[in-house]
DNA sequence: CAAACACATGAACAGTTATTCATATGTTCA
DNA sequence: TGAACATATGAATAACTGTTCATGTGTTTG
């Protein structure tokens, strides 16, 4: 790929021209970094971590959701939605009810990773 | 965002209630859940998780960072401000430029967090 | 089959957000 | 001091997103 046209570049261009080669090799491909970051907008939302936390604890149907988290059915649906369109829960059909579960193991370590960066401050 | 509504839940109230009274219980507490979605909200942009990549390998000033990523020096400036109120980086002034670097090294594990969920996959 | 229930989904709306443009602040140096 | 440079920031705009409302799909049961 050829590099980009440099935008702006402040007048040391020499001297930084080197940083800029070696961060330009080492920096991840740029469809991962999208991937990364629709990911995390998933986690972006309390409704939806909500939602995560309590499947944390145990596999649970569409309307106890709706009656734990204190959501309508509707939005409490278009949450899981979408998270089963990531892969980060599955759901199970028995009769009527749907029972949905987490379905990566990361859910768990990527919520751990952000709340000890908040239980770190001051 | 949050809003309140009537509560739903479906028939087998007494089947379930037990298990919403357990999971009530083992929920983290509603503030730490909204500030952990404010958190992952500012992972959720590919700008700011490509500044966040840079700033991994070395501390960079703000113009070399507009260069490496393509943007303009404004909007790598918003996004930095973010990412600094948020203390995932910091500031250092030396003469007219400013260099910024990861205040956190949460970031690190968090993005690895996010690198393995994407890495799974099929 | 029809009714009741659990869940899914499309459309619309309100609120949010990242970028751009213009301009302001802060620093160095002639 | 004033010009040039690096960065910061306010306002405006376009794009995105979560919820609600209405309705559709799938399942059980009378």
């Amino acid at each position: 790929m050829e590099k980009m046209n440099p935008v702006e570049m402040c007048d040391m261009s020499e001297v930084h021209e080197a940083l800029i080669e070696k961060i330009n090799r080492s920096l991840p491909d740029e469809d991962d970094i999208y991937d990364l970051a629709e990911l995390f907008k998933i986690f972006g939302d309390s409704s939806r971590i909500r939602i995560l936390c309590v499947l944390s604890v145990s596999e649970v149907c569409v309307c106890d959701l709706a009656a734990v988290l204190n959501m309508t059915q509707s939005a409490v649906s278009h949450q899981l939605r979408i998270l089963k369109a990531n892969r980060l829960i599955k759901g199970r059909r028995e009769g009527k009810q749907v029972f949905y579960s987490l379905d990566d193991e990361h859910v768990r370590s990527i919520i751990a990773a952000g709340m000890e960066h908040l239980k770190e401050e001051d």
